[in-house]
RNA sequence: GCCCGGAUGGUGGAAUUGGUAGACACACGGGACUUAAAAUCCCGAGGACCGAAAGGUUCGUGCCGGUUCGAGUCCGGCUCCGGGCACCA
C-alpha cells in the first residue's frame, strides 16, 4: 500500500473497474424491490458547475446506499440538449448548434465520470437526438388528436432581444428570464397545450405528494390559483345583451355599484358608440393598450378608468349602474369584466373614491358598524349581510351559496370555478428545438404529419444570423412539403417546441431509452415508475415540475403511463454560495486578483481603494466567486469534492463554500488512509463479526459506539438526507477507533477494531466511494465493496450498562451521576438528594416534588 | 401588500418526541517533532465574574411576553434576512 494518499490514481482505477464491470447497469428484476433515483439532467452548457457537483453527489449517495440495501436501483443521466445558448453560439462563433452541443456533452460527460457518479450510462439520452425528439412530436400528435394541443392567436410575451415568445413563467417582473430585457406584447399564432384541462387534478393530487417540500406544494397551489365563485349576468340598459362578470364574492352583489371592463374587452368600445364618451373612450383604450405592451407587471400604477356612457342593471338590487373601463382589469382572467363592490374590495374602493362613484356597505362586521362616509378602506372580512333585500341577516359565508343558488334559479348566471393557470404556450420561433409536426395546406388547412413520417428532422441548411424570426423559415428543404392528406404542395410549420416539453417526460424515456417503436415501454415503465426520489434545484418548483406532472397525467390518459404522479419524493437542494469581493469603482473582483492581505485589508488591483468583502452570494461568473469543479478535482480528487459538499451543510440549505473546509475534508481522507496503512497488518482478512461480545468494559463501549454509528448513519441517510450529521457520526467513530488502536493494552482489541473499521468503510462508501473501495481492497476482502450489504446494527449492543443521570435543582443542572442501568427510580432519587453539591443547593429548603425522566434526568423542585 | 422559509460560539453547522445547548468540522491559541518551516501529532477553548489552582457562580439559541418542574424546541406579539407571488375580481 502506498504511503501517500493519491486520489487521482485511485479514482481513475475505480472508475475503470466500475465501467468494465458495468457495475451500475440495471434491468428489470421482479425479485428485487426497485428504486428509481433521478437528478435533474443538466443543460450541456460546456462545463459542470458546483451546483451540479452538489446535486449529483446527493443523488449518488442515495443510489449507492439503496443498492447496498438490496434495491434494484435505476440511476440514469442525460442531457437537456435543446435550447437557446446553442443557437447563440452558432451566431457568435459560427459553430453549428449540433456540433457545439455534442462537444459540450462529450466534455461534460468526462467531467461527470470523474466525479465517480454511479450512473447507468447505457441509458444516456440527449433530447436533441432525432431518436428522442421524434417522441416529442409523437406525443404532440396524440395531444393534437385529443384537443390537448391547439393553435390560437394570442397576445404573447415577446422578447425583442431573444426574438422569441416567452411563457408567462419565463417573464420575471416584466423582464426576460434569460437576458433580462424588457418584454413586449405581440400578436402571434401560437401552439398551446391545454394544461388547464388538468388544473383541478393537478391541484387535487398535490395532496398525495407527501414527500414534497411544503414550499413547493404551496408555490404550485398558488400558481394554479383556484378561485370558487360565480358568473353573473348584468343586463345592459337599452340593449338586448348582458355583460358577464366573474366574482368570488357573490355575497356582495347588492353592493355592486358599477362595472369595470378590461381595455381589451370586446364590448369596451362598442358600449360608447353614439354617446358623448365615444372619442374619449377610444383614446383611453389606445393609450392603455400601449401601456400594457410597454411593460405590464413592472409596477402597480395609478388606477385609471373612463365611463363608457352605458349602463346596466344590477340584477339583484335592480339599480342601474354605470359601466367603466379600468386599466387594472385583466382580460386574461375571468371574463375580463368585474362587478365593482367598492365597500368590500380595495381596488374598487380606490377607483370609486377617485371617480366619485357610489359606495354601498352590504357586509357588517361583528365588532363595529361600517358607515359609507367613514370608510377609509374596503372591508374585506366576514360579517352579516345588510342592504341585501331578502338576504339580510345571513352570514356572508352562507350568503355566497344562497346568492349563487338564487341566480341559477333565476337564470342570471351560475356557480363558477376559475384558475389562474393558463394554457401552456409551446411555440418558439427558434431553430434548436423540436419541430412541431404540422403542415399547412392551401386545400386541407392545418394537417398533422403522419406518425410514420416522424421524425420531422431539423434541416442542416440553415443560416444563423441572429436577426429576424425563426431560422427554419430560411430553409426551403424544410418548409416545402407535400400535404400528407392531398399530396399538394404545402408549407411546414416552422415553430419549434419549448424545451420544457423535452424535460416533461425524459424520466419516462430512461426506462426504455433506445426503444424505436414507442416513447417508452409500458411494462418497463410499470416496473420502474414512479421516480422514488427526484433531486434538483428549487428554481424548477413551478415550471418544470408542473409540466412534468401534466405530461404524466396526459400520458396516463393516452394509456401509456400507469401512475398519476411522476415523482414520489422531491428534494430541492440549496444553492452553492461563496463570499464576494467588490470595489466601489471596479465592481466584483476575483479573490486571486486582490492586493493586500486579509489582516491589513484587501485593495483593488486597479485603483488601490479598499475592497469590501461582499455578501455571500450564489456562485456566478458575474460575481466572480465561482470555483471550477474540475480544478477542485485536479487538486484534491472527486472524493474530497463530494465529501466537502455533503458535509458542509444539509442538502436543502444553501452551502457556503470554504476553501479551508475543503482542506479539512481532504485531511480527513488522508488520515483515514494513514490509519489503514499503519494498522493494515491487523486489519486484513475475512470480515470480522460485529456481534462478538467482549468482556472488557472499554471494548464494550467501543462496540456500542460502532453499533450506534451504524444506526445513526442509517437513520440519517434514509429519508432524512442529513448527510452532514451522518458524516459527523462516522468521524466520531473514526476518532474512537484511532484512539483505541493506539491506546493502552486493554483497548487493543484487534478483532473489534477490525470490525469497526470495516463498518466505517462500508458506511462511508456512499459518500466517498473511490477511496473506500481502495481501502477495502487493500484489506484483502473477497468481495468488492459495492457488493457488500449495508451493515445492520445489533440492538443488543446498543443497551447501556451505565447511565449518566443529570441532576437539576429547580431546572438548573447541579450535578451528574453515573448509575448502573438497572438501578430503580427511587434509588436514583435518593442518590440525587444525597449528592454533596445538590444538597448544598437544597440548603434545608423543602422539596416540593421530584421529576424523573427515565434514564436521563432528575429535577428536584424546591418550595418557594 | 399576501404567502412560505430562516435567525444558535470567531465560522459552517449539531441538538430527530419539551429534558446536560454548542456534536462534528473549520478558524484560532498553546505544546511536541524540526536547525527552521511545511506537514503531522497532542492539548485548550461560548461570554462575563470569583479563584493561585482545582473548581465555582452567573448570563447565554434575533427581540418582548406567556405556558411548563424544565423552552433553541410549544403559544402570542414584534425585528431583521432570504425566497415566491403580486391589481387574479
Amino acid at each position: 500500500m502506498d504511503a501517500r494518499y493519491q486520489p487521482i490514481q485511485i479514482e481513475e482505477k475505480w472508475q475503470r473497474i466500475w465501467e468494465n464491470n458495468k457495475s451500475f447497469q440495471v434491468v428489470e428484476d421482479p425479485r428485487k424491490p426497485k428504486y428509481y433515483v433521478l437528478e435533474m439532467f443538466p443543460y450541456p452548457s460546456g462545463r459542470i458547475h458546483m451546483g451540479h457537483v452538489r446535486n449529483y453527489s446527493i443523488g449518488d449517495v442515495v443510489a449507492r446506499y439503496k443498492r447496498m440495501r438490496g434495491y434494484n436501483v435505476l440511476h440514469p443521466m442525460g442531457w437537456d440538449a435543446f435550447g437557446l445558448p446553442a443557437e447563440n453560439a452558432a451566431i457568435e462563433r459560427r459553430i453549428h448548434p449540433e456540433k457545439w452541443t455534442q462537444e459540450n456533452i462529450l466534455y461534460m460527460k468526462t467531467q461527470l465520470k470523474r466525479m465517480g457518479l454511479s450512473y447507468d450510462w447505457a441509458r444516456e439520452v440527449a433530447t436533441c437526438q432525432p431518436e428522442y425528439y421524434r417522441w416529442n412530436q409523437w406525443i404532440f400528435l396524440q395531444f393534437y388528436k385529443r384537443g390537448l394541443a391547439y393553435k390560437k392567436s394570442s397576445s404573447v410575451n415577446w422578447c425583442p432581444s431573444c426574438e422569441t415568445v416567452l411563457a408567462n413563467e419565463q417573464v420575471i417582473e416584466g423582464l426576460c428570464w434569460r437576458c433580462e430585457s424588457a418584454v413586449v406584447q405581440k400578436e402571434l399564432d401560437q401552439w398551446f397545450f391545454r394544461i388547464t384541462r388538468y388544473a383541478e387534478e393537478l391541484l387535487r393530487d398535490l395532496e398525495q405528494l407527501t414527500g414534497w417540500p411544503e414550499k413547493v406544494l404551496t408555490m404550485q397551489r398558488n400558481w394554479i390559483g383556484k378561485s370558487i365563485g360565480a358568473e353573473i349576468l348584468f343586463p345592459l340598459i337599452n340593449r338586448q345583451e348582458s355583460l358577464r362578470v366573474f366574482t368570488t364574492r357573490p355575497d356582495t352583489v347588492f353592493g355592486a355599484t358599477f362595472l369595470s371592463l378590461a381595455v381589451e374587452h370586446s364590448m369596451a368600445l362598442e358600449l360608447s358608440r353614439g354617446t358623448s364618451q365615444e372619442s374619449a373612450v377610444g383614446q383611453f383604450i389606445d393609450r392603455f393598450r400601449q401601456q400594457n405592451s410597454a411593460g405590464r407587471g413592472a409596477e402597480e400604477g395609478e388606477k385609471e378608468g373612463i365611463f363608457t356612457g352605458a349602463y346596466c342593471q344590477n340584477p339583484f338590487s335592480q339599480v342601474p349602474i354605470p359601466i367603466y373601463i379600468a386599466n387594472f382589469v385583466l382580460m386574461e382572467y375571468g371574463t375580463g369584466a368585474v362587478m365593482a363592490v367598492p365597500a368590500h374590495d380595495q381596488r374598487d374602493f380606490e377607483f370609486a373614491r377617485k371617480y366619485g362613484l357610489p359606495i354601498q356597505v352590504v357586509i357588517q362586521p361583528e365588532d363595529r358598524i361600517l358607515k359609507t362616509e367613514e370608510l377609509s378602506e374596503a372591508y374585506v372580512g366576514e360579517g352579516t349581510m345588510v342592504n341585501s333585500g331578502a338576504f339580510n341577516g345571513l352570514r356572508n359565508i352562507e350568503g355566497k351559496d344562497r346568492i349563487a343558488e338564487h341566480l341559477e334559479r333565476e337564470g342570471w348566471g351560475q356557480k363558477s370555478v376559475r384558475y389562474r393557470l393558463r394554457d401552456w404556450g409551446v411555440s418558439r420561433q427558434r431553430y434548436w428545438g423540436t419541430p412541431i409536426p404540422i403542415v399547412y395546406c392551401n386545400r386541407c388547412g392545418v394537417v398533422a404529419v403522419l406518425e410514420e413520417q416522424l421524425p420531422v428532422r431539423l434541416p442542416t441548411d440553415v443560416p444563423f444570423t441572429g436577426r429576424g424570426g425563426s431560422p427554419l423559415r430560411e430553409s426551403k428543404l424544410f418548409t416545402q412539403v407535400q400535404c400528407p392528406q392531398c399530396g399538394d404542395d404545402a408549407r411546414r410549420e416552422t415553430d419549434t417546441m419549448d424545451t420544457f416539453v423535452d424535460s416533461s417526460w425524459y424520466f419516462l424515456r430512461f426506462v426504455s431509452p433506445s426503444l424505436m417503436t414507442a416513447p417508452f415501454d409500458v411494462q418497463q415503465a410499470k416496473y420502474w415508475m414512479a421516480v422514488d426520489q427526484y433531486i434538483g434545484g428549487v428554481e424548477h418548483a413551478v415550471l418544470h415540475l408542473l409540466y412534468a406532472r401534466f405530461f404524466t397525467k396526459a400520458l396516463r390518459d393516452i394509456g401509456l403511463a400507469r401512475v398519476d404522479e411522476p415523482f414520489t419524493n422531491l428534494l430541492t437542494q440549496g444553492m452553492v454560495c461563496k463570499e464576494t469581493y467588490r470595489c466601489v469603482e471596479h465592481n466584483w473582483l476575483l479573490p486571486s486578483e486582490l492586493a493586500g492581505s486579509e489582516k491589513e485589508g484587501w485593495q483593488c488591483p486597479q485603483c488601490a481603494r479598499p475592497v469590501e468583502k461582499g455578501r455571500v452570494e450564489k456562485m456566478s461568473k458575474s460575481k466572480k466567486n465561482i470555483i471550477d469543479p474540475e480544478e477542485l478535482i485536479n487538486a484534491y480528487g472527486a472524493d474530497t469534492a463530494r465529501l466537502f459538499t455533503l458535509f458542509a451543510a444539509p442538502p436543502e440549505k444553501d452551502l457556503e463554500w470554504s476553501d479551508q473546509g475543503v482542506e479539512g475534508a481532504y485531511r480527513f481522507l488522508t488520515r483515514l488512509w494513514r490509519f489503514i496503512s499503519q494498522h493494515r497488518a491487523t486489519l486484513v482478512g475475512a470480515i470480522a463479526d460485529l456481534k462478538q461480545l467482549n468482556g472488557v468494559r472499554e471494548a464494550r463501549n467501543l462496540q456500542r459506539m460502532i453499533h450506534r454509528t451504524i444506526k445513526k448513519v442509517t437513520d440519517d441517510i434514509d429519508g432524512r438526507f442529513h448527510f452532514n450529521t451522518a458524516i459527523a457520526a462516522i468521524m466520531e467513530l473514526f476518532n474512537a477507533l484511532s484512539a483505541a488502536a493506539q491506546g493502552p493494552t486493554r483497548l487493543q482489541d484487534r478483532p473489534l477494531i477490525k470490525a469497526g473499521t470495516e463498518a466505517m468503510i462500508t458506511l462511508l462508501y456512499p459518500f466517498v466511494p473511490h477511496l473506500m473501495s481502495e481501502l477495502w481492497e487493500s484489506l484483502e476482502k473477497t468481495q468488492r465493496l459495492e457488493q457488500i450489504p449495508w451493515p445492520e446494527y445489533w440492538p443488543e449492543a446498543l443497551e447501556e450498562e451505565e447511565l449518566l443521570i443529570v441532576v437539576q435543582v429547580n431546572g438548573k443542572v447541579r450535578g451528574k451521576m453515573t448509575v448502573s442501568a438497572d438501578v430503580q427510580q427511587s434509588q436514583i432519587e435518593v442518590n440525587a438528594l444525597a449528592d454533596a453539591r445538590v444538597s448544598a443547593f437544597i440548603d434545608g429548603k423543602k422539596v416540593q416534588r421530584i421529576i424523573y425522566v427515565p434514564r436521563r434526568l432528575v429535577n428536584i423542585v424546591l418550595e418557594g
